[in-house]
DNA sequence: AACTATTTATAAGA
DNA sequence: TTCTTATAAATAGTT
C-alpha cells in the first residue's frame, strides 16, 4: 500500500513476512484499539504467527475470558461443550457408582431393604454373615498376635533376667571373675538398694546353658527366684 | 481519516458511532484476513458492539477454539480453570467420596481390615451384627407379611365359598328363590357333575352375615365346611 | 528502526 | 444502509 501495490497472498520471502506481520499486526492493534476507543466496542484479537509467537489485543474494559464466554454464548456453539462433556460423563458416572455404594452400604446396614426381593435378602444375609465371620476371624487373629507378642516380650524379659542371674550366680562361685571387686559394689551395679547382701539362688538345667541367646522361639521354662 | 482528522474518543452521536462501528469493523476484518494471507498467520477477531452484537473474523486455517486454546495454552493462566473448578472440585470431592465408601464396604466385607485398630474393630463387628440382626429382622417381617397374605386369600376365598354355600342352602329352604327352578339345573349352574343331590351345611353366626365382603380384615373366623 | 511514496481506510456528506 | 470523495492513516520498499 506504499511504494507499489501488493497482492494479497502470502510473502515467500520470510524476512520480509515477519516484517509485514510485525508491522500489519501492530496496525491491527491499533486499529482493534481505535475501534474500542471510538465505538465503546469490545474487541479481542488473538494471532499466532507462522513462527507460532502468539500476540494479542483485547480491550481494556474486558478481558479475554469474558468475550469468548460472551462469543460461546451468543454463538450458541459452546466451545466448551468438548470439553465438558467428558467432564459431565465422568460427573455423572461418578454420581452413579456413588448411589450404588451407597445403597450397597445402606443395605449391608439394614436400610433400604424394601427393594430387595426374598432370594436376594437371603444372598445379603449369607454374604453380611460371612463378612461378619471375616472380621471376626481377623479380630482374633490380631489378638492373638497381641497375645504372641507379649509372651515373646514376657520371654524376654525372663531370659534377660535369667542372664542376669546365672553372671550373678558365677561371680559367686568365682570372685574374680570380671571387674567387680566385692559384693557391695555389684550389688549397687544391679541397681539394688546397698542394704546388705540378699540371697538370690537360681537352679538352671545344664542343657539349657547355651540357648540363653536364641530369641524367645525356644521351648522356655519359667524358673522359679528366690530372693 | 478523512474530510478531517478525528480524536481517539468514544463517539457520542449513536449514529454516528454505529456507522463508524460498521465501517471499522469491516475494515478490522479485511485488514485480518490480509495478515492471514500474507503472513501465513492465524488471526481471531472477536468484538461486541455497545448494542452487544457480537462479530466475529477467523483465519480459515483454524477455529475459535484451537486458537483460544493455543492462546490459553501459551499464556499461562488458563482461563477455562475459573470456567472448571467447581466442577473439578465437586468431581474429586466425589472420587474421595466414592473411595471412602468403597472402603467401608471393603471393610464390612471383611477386607482391607489392616488399616483398623483393635478398638473400631470391635466397633465394626458390633456394627455388621447389628445389620445382620436388621435385616434377618427384615427377613422375618416379609416372611410373616407373605404368610399373613396368604392367609388372607385363603379366607377370602372361604368366605366366597360360603356365600356360595349360603345360597345354595337359601334355594333349597326356598324354591321360588332366583330364576333356577330345579335342582338339576342349579347344580349344572355350580359347575357340580349332576349326579344327583350333594348334601352341604353350614352353620353362620348371625352377626357376621353382613361382614362377608369387607375384605380381610375383619376378625373371621374359620368355620368347617361339612361336605 | 526510520523514511516516504503510495496505497488504503475512512469521515463526512449525500 | 451504501456511495462518494477529500483526506488521514497505513504501509511496502528502501535505507
Amino acid at each position: 500500500m506504499a511504494r507499489g501495490k501488493i497482492q494479497i497472498k502470502r510473502i515467500e520471502n520470510q524476512t520480509n513476512r515477519q516484517v509485514t506481520y510485525s508491522k500489519r499486526r501492530n496496525g491491527l492493534f491499533k486499529k482493534a484499539h481505535e475501534l474500542t476507543v471510538l465505538c465503546d466496542a469490545k474487541v479481542s484479537v488473538i494471532m499466532i504467527s507462522t513462527t507460532q509467537k502468539l500476540h494479542q489485543y483485547i480491550s481494556p474494559s474486558t478481558t479475554t475470558k469474558q468475550l469468548v464466554d460472551q462469543y460461546q454464548k451468543t454463538v450458541g456453539v459452546d466451545i466448551w461443550d468438548s470439553h465438558y462433556e467428558k467432564m459431565q460423563e465422568h460427573l455423572k458416572k461418578l454420581k452413579d457408582v456413588n448411589r450404588n455404594l451407597r445403597m450397597e452400604i445402606r443395605q449391608r446396614m439394614g436400610e433400604s431393604l424394601n427393594d430387595l426381593g426374598y432370594e436376594q435378602m437371603v444372598n445379603l444375609i449369607e454374604d453380611v454373615d460371612n463378612s461378619l465371620g471375616l472380621i471376626r476371624e481377623r479380630k482374633y487373629k490380631v489378638i492373638s498376635n497381641q497375645i504372641e507378642t507379649s509372651k515373646k516380650k514376657v520371654r524376654n524379659v525372663e531370659e534377660i533376667h535369667r542372664n542376669l542371674l546365672l553372671e550373678f550366680d558365677a561371680r559367686h562361685e568365682d570372685p574374680h571373675f570380671g571387674l567387680v571387686e566385692n559384693e557391695e559394689d555389684y550389688n549397687f551395679v544391679l541397681g539394688y538398694p546397698n542394704r546388705g547382701p540378699r540371697i538370690i539362688a537360681l537352679r538352671l538345667p545344664p542343657n539349657h546353658h547355651h540357648d540363653l541367646h536364641n530369641g524367645g522361639n525356644s521351648d522356655l521354662t519359667t524358673f522359679a527366684l528366690l530372693d
